[in-house]
DNA sequence: CTGAAAGCGCTTACAG
DNA sequence: CTGAAAGCGCTTACAG
């Protein structure tokens, strides 16, 4: 006798009552739905979620698939990105399931939609040059891009938009009088980075800045410092507008060595919001990428593809933080 | 008619065949197994987790419990753990489930075993206060400790031995004319704090060190700038052991706008070795935290316990990295 | 409002 | 070596 069938017994009903009962269907009476509540509880009863999968098909699990390299193992963004990603989907009654992409190929990804290991799937923070979207999407896998999306085609995605956050930097950096700015560049293979420079540019001109050569960094810390030895003092921007904040740390490491006073020889502002924006002096200036609010949405909108509901692409606005660097 | 029925037609067998031959039974003959992989592939064909879930009884699936609090969220310890974790569980065909910790009780946390939303928990450096695993273990929930353990409590765990890194951070120290030392402690709710602590205290009588009174931190780098203020140059120890890395970075950084030349005028020890400990200037000395092989560990603990076999808890062992700091 | 019955997609014991 | 059959634990359409 299986524990519902225990439970039917124990309240004088059938299994089919118990599970109206205790999935909340409108059709049983509060009387009943209490004495199988009572029968439950005294048998110590939890439906089996196996049970439910099968008959629905359906998981009840999203996958996030998390690039296997050491910048993501090692930084906060992963763990802030799934925080956002839990807490949306429970509301919605499913789990996150950790997908490790160590070379995936589509086929490999498509496999775990069709394995029913989860029900979709959310890429974060993936490659420009990944060519894995087009074959998903033939095979009609939920998926949702995280801080990625591809022109011209209709892959799902939610990420920052960097134009708001970025502008009220350039509006304050005018009125504190600065005229010029420069760029450093993250990889080129991240549509952020891409999007931050040419959204750069724009505003610049937009706000009248004379724009001075960009420095080609890598996301890293190191890049960062490597960058601030090749800045010319004589030649310097007012403003340089690192692409993430781990640039614009290391930048300030650099120039710190270099006897260059931050903000008062060279304003910085990073990009990001990391933790230790704050913990650094002078504290960053930065641009807020909402880690937590993106994840989230792009968890909704999957949750949405999955049962066919409308599900609308979406990019969070970024906003300006000023602090000390700038 | 099902895919697998299809898949039974097209390679002209019955599907109890099919089943056989895609999951490698012994009985199916090579022959066979062609054909049927032929078929499969031809139609496309994944077999569904669900049914061969529903059939076991088990949801081949490990639930990460993570403390939901800023300290977690901004860190890699988070990120670097469960990487270990799905390493060590898709070799043994498990996927990880994150399951966020707001506030769960044990009976929310048996339910997610029961309701086989997993088969069992990996329970992320939880607090010595945490009164949940007697009622868990009543539950026969399959669980592991990680980075804790309960004295006299047959509770499944996997943590760090801090004892012979730091055991060999003291010949070193010794050999170097260090002669004392002091501990800054971390949050007292934690295994490893205290355990560090205490083993400090055994290995410094043990080679010899004058032991210093001990300082108060609670793992942030704040409590680090904060101990750097209130040390004093004139009774300062030789050395200064830091239960981990973070507080290091923050005593180093505070000593620094104090003059105080580390190692020149003391030698510091950390923690961990997190990802920034050699991004510092001067770059960390610290003990190693095997993160990856604790977690994987635990991971395999956790499988052999829901399969069944033999699972013996272990605490990896920890080793001395010598760099700048000390 | 409630029960008996079908069915979700597998695996494996049983029979051959 | 292979097939027909039972069964894993649910949900819900159907009948009452």
């Amino acid at each position: 006798m299986s524990t519902r069938e225990r439970v039917a017994a124990e309240a004088g009903v059938s299994p089919s009552t118990v599970s109206r009962a205790l999935s909340g269907s409108p059709l049983i009476p509060e009387s009943t739905r209490k004495k199988v509540e009572a029968a439950a509880q005294k048998i110590g009863y939890i439906p089996s979620l196996i049970g439910r999968s099968h008959y629905s098909g359906r998981s009840y699990r999203l996958g996030v698939v998390v690039p296997m390299n050491n910048r993501m193992a090692a930084s906060e963004y992963f763990s802030r990105m799934v925080y956002g990603m839990i807490a949306a989907a429970e509301k919605r009654g499913y789990s996150i399931n950790v997908i490790a992409d160590n070379g995936l190929t589509a086929e490999d990804l498509s496999a775990r939609v069709k394995s029913k290991q989860v029900d979709g799937l959310l890429m974060l923070n993936t490659r420009i040059s990944d060519k894995r979207f087009g074959k998903m999407h033939k095979d009609v896998i939920p998926f949702v891009l995280i801080h990625n999306y591809v022109p011209n085609r209709p892959y799902l995605y939610a990420g920052c938009d960097s134009r708001p956050g970025m502008s009220e930097a350039f509006r304050y950096l005018k009125t504190k009088g600065c005229r010029s700015a420069a760029f450093v560049s993250g990889s080129n293979d991240f549509r952020d980075a891409v999007d931050r420079e040419s959204i750069f540019n724009a505003l610049a001109s937009e706000y009248g800045f004379k724009v001075l050569p960009s420095y080609q960094g890598d996301f890293s810390r190191t890049s960062g410092n490597r960058i601030a030895a090749q800045m010319n003092v004589m030649k310097m921007a007012d403003a340089v507008f690192c692409a993430n904040d781990r640039m614009a740390f290391g930048l300030i490491e650099g120039l710190k060595l270099r006897d260059i006073n931050v903000p008062k020889d060279l304003s910085i502002i990073g990009f990001d919001d990391q933790s230790a924006a704050t913990l650094m002096s002078p504290k960053i200036t930065t641009i807020e990428n909402p880690f937590e609010e993106i994840s989230s949405t792009a968890t909704e909108i999957l949750i949405n593809a999955i049962e066919g509901k409308e599900a609308k692409s979406v990019m969070v606005s970024s906003r300006f933080l000023q602090r000390e660097s700038a």
